[in-house]
Order: structure tokens, then sequence, then C-alpha cells
DNA sequence: TGAAATCAATTCATCTGATAAATCTGATGA
DNA sequence: TCATCAGATTTATCAGATGAATTGATTTCA
């Protein structure tokens, strides 16, 4: 029995992957369902599992969008495909956590308290080097850029603009001025912490916790070039946040 | 001229991805070759770039194998394709530079100063925090992995065992310890970098720079449960070997 | 009986060709 | 000059066929 895919099925197309018109692919509808799946748990980290056959039927798609969702999971440390043995989940350690993608589909079912926690404690570890790096290189335009998402967040403080933006805008351009390539990819887990925790701090504290004065003593020891007050800045302010977040949560509860 | 696919190459088939019998497939082939040379910045960074046929015409392939395999570019971020524009290559900040694969590529092209400096900052970022993270969690089976490490360093440096995958466990076994799963995939970036720096500062020093006393007062520090300890036995580590490595490399004038 | 070799079935890998959808180009007209 | 639309080009998807690798059962030999 070869025929058992494209049955008629084709009832997916669209759920939402961002916000606006982009209007997503088949392959695309397939790797972040299966993803999302992956990341939730739904199928046994090391066992065996998903056949091509399987996922074509399942998603009433060819075996060329089947094929092509399993080698974007693959490429992400997610699966491991062999000829004739199926896809595999690979070992959690293997797991392209940094990815963008992955870090979206395991934030749709991870644990709230474990992930904002864990977040902070990774940017605690690089973004006070990043930030001592970005010191002592002293590059004028990458700093004046710095500067710029400061005066983002000071405006967005007030009303005008996004504050997780700013504030995300300001961390990455910090990494961007390191002048260090493997610091880069980091600005996506920023990204996802913001996003994630603003809201939650903002409603355990009543206001903003990304502190418009924190962020000030990072860009002025920034601009002065001194990496130990840069680091120590920078430290000061994520530690903050992280032992602000660890007692609320205690306090609350939340899970 | 549609039918230009399928010219009568195939020639490329194995190459040599790593030692031994690992037979490697088209796709997989394709996509090495590819990753290499955008790493390798044969491809402008911000503009346009690679067609669908060109792929196949030039490595004789299917287009199957060869949209398998910009979808793999594409999911490292290295490429973004769109319905008629083909695949651009990202600006650099999206790529997965801490990928496995990429950072192999990068490996192969990249200048061994900055290749070994860079990984080397972005190591005392995170490793710091990963000790402290790993004593002040105190998981006794996580914690005896890493001993176990280093009691295979320890035969490693009287002949018995590969020193670089016994330094390189030792340093994967912390990231574990933390019981947090962003700092898993950074050990793609451990491994590359003690392949790439043990046996470079091995000739520059004409001895093993990974010391054993400095792992050891880690690991100690670590079954001690004293985290500031441990953060600092690992930074005074790295950044030893980072200071070395610096004015090795200025005196010896590697580029 | 037990172990090794063999063979058939199943599944992934690849190729080929065709259709649909999206985008660019240039011509047309106000 | 600019907006609009038809045609051409290219990617996205589908469909079917063949090749290659692995599994598991079967067979053969000691």
């Amino acid at each position: 029995m070869a025929g058992a895919c494209n049955t008629v099925v084709k009832t997916l197309n669209w759920a939402g992957t961002m916000a606006g018109n982009q209007t997503s692919s088949v392959t695309d509808e397939i790797t972040n369902i299966l993803g999302r799946e992956i990341l939730g748990g739904l199928f046994p980290p090391g066992a065996t599992l998903l056949g091509e056959e399987e996922i074509c039927a399942r998603f009433g798609a060819s075996r060329s969008a089947a094929r092509e969702a399993v080698k974007i999971l693959s490429a992400k440390g997610l699966l491991l495909t062999r000829p004739r043995r199926g896809s595999r989940i690979r070992p959690l350690k293997d797991w392209n956590f940094l990815d963008p993608s992955v870090l979206g589909w395991l934030r749709a079912s991870a644990t709230p308290r474990d992930f904002i926690i864990e977040l902070l404690e990774v940017r605690l570890g690089f973004e006070c080097e990043a930030a001592a790096l970005a010191a002592s290189r002293n590059k004028a335009d990458e700093i004046a850029a710095i500067r710029e998402a400061f005066e983002a967040m000071r405006a967005a403080s007030s009303g005008q603009g996004d504050p997780v933006l700013s504030d995300a805008a300001f961390h990455e351009a910090v990494l961007a001025a390191t002048g260090n390539r493997f610091f880069l990819p980091l600005s996506a887990l920023i990204h996802t912490a913001l996003q994630y925790s603003v809201p939650t701090t903002n409603a355990l504290f009543g206001h903003p916790v990304g502190d418009l004065d924190a962020h000030g003593k990072v860009l002025r020891a920034i601009e002065a070039g001194d990496a130990a007050r840069a680091r120590k800045a920078m430290h000061d302010m994520l530690s903050e946040v992280l032992a602000r977040v660890r007692t609320a949560v205690e306090l609350t509860g939340v899970t």
C-alpha cells in the first residue's frame, strides 16, 4: 500500500505564525506543528518515530513537503533520519535550543517559571562579558547604536514606542558591539526572553523592571571604555531582575 | 529552457566529511559545499543569489536534492528563499554561528587568530556562569560525570586516550550539570574550540595548555558546592589560556 | 542446537516530469 | 509620469518511479 499519501485533508493552512500578512507555506506549517510537538515532549526523546508516509498522510501533503520539513527539523538538531529506520528524536543535548524557531516552539510549551529563570541565567553568563568586550573594543558607530536604542527606551517609557523592542534593541546592540560573531546568535534568546518576561514581571511588580537607570549605567560604562564597570553594571542589572523573578515566583506560586 | 538540470556531472560524491566509513548523501554534499562557500565569503552577504536551476545544474543533482540542501541552509539562518526571487544570503547577524555545521564550515575558512580568540571570549562568558550553576545545583550524578571526565584527562596526559576528547567531555559535563537547557548547545562550540586550539597551543608552547591542575581546581570547587570559587577557577583557567594565546599570536605573527 | 550467511520486504534517497502560485517585466493607457 | 494588467520566469507543491540501505526471517553449515 503506497498510495496512502495525499488524502483529502488540506485543512491546516494558516494557524498564525506571526502578526500580519505573512502567508505560510505547506512545508513551514508541517515544520512548525511537528516542532511544537517535539519541543512539547509529545514524542519520546530518545526513541524511534516519524515515518515519511505517516507525515504526508497526516497533513495531506506530498512527500516533497514532508521531507523538506523533516530536513529542517534535522538541521536544528531535533531529528536524525537514517535510510530505513525513519526519523528518530535525538537526545536533548543535541537540540539547538538557541535557534530562534526552537526557542519559539519551546516557549509554546515550557513551564513559565523554568523558562524565564533559565533564560536569565544564560544571559547573566554571556551578556556581562559582552558588555565588557563592547567597552574595551570601543567602536564609535556601534556604541552610537547602543545609545540610540537607549534613547528609544527612554521614549518608550513615556509611551512613545514599544518598550520590549527597544529594550531588545539595546541588548542586541551590545552584542553587535563586541565584534565577536559568536555573540550574534544570542540575540534571538534575548528577544524571546524579553517578549516573555517583560509582561510577566510587569504583571508581578506593577511597573516595568527593565530599569532605565540600570541600562543608563551600562551605556555610560561602555561609552567610557571601562570594561570592568560595564561588566558589573550589566551583572547588577540582570541579577537584580533574576533575584526579583525568583522570589516573586516563589511567592505567587507560578509553576 | 527547463531541461538544463541533470547534466552528466556526478563527479562530486565523497570528498571526505569525517574520518571513517561515513558515506555522505547527495543532499549533504551539496549542503556542505555551499555551506563552506557561504561561510568562506564567496557570496556577497546581503545580495541576491543561488537559483534552484543553477544548483542542480552545477552538482548534476535533481531538484529534490538541491531544494533540500537549500532548506537546510535556510534552517541554519544562512539563506532566505522567496517564491520567485531565489535564495538570498541573509545578513550576518542572522547566521546561526553556534550551530555545529556552521561552526565547521567557518573553521574551514576563518582566520585562525580571530577564530581562536573569539571562541575563547565567548567561552569566558558562559562557562564561568555554568561552573557556578553546576556548583550551586550540586546534583551528585552529574558532578560524578565531571569527575569521570577529569580522570580521563589525567589518563590522557600520560598517553592513555585522546586529550582533546576528554577535555571536551569535562567542559560538556559542566554544561550538563547546570540543569539549564540553554547551555547545552554550546558544547559544539567547546568541541570546535578545543579541536582547533589544543594543537595550536601545543605547537606554540611545546606542551599541553589545558592544565590538569586548573581543571582540578574547577572540579573541587564544584564538588564542594562553592559557586563563587567554581566561577573564579573557571575564569582563571580560561583567561590564562586567552592571555597566552593573545601574546603568543602577537609574537609569532600568526594571522 | 547455535551461529553465520542469504534473501525478501520495507522504507528512505533520489530522479523525473507536471501543475499551481507568486513575482518580475514590460507594454498599455489615462 | 504613473497606475494597471498580461506574459514570462521561477519557486512551491504534487505525483509516480527507480535505486539503495536496512531489517528480519529464512536457510545453511558446523
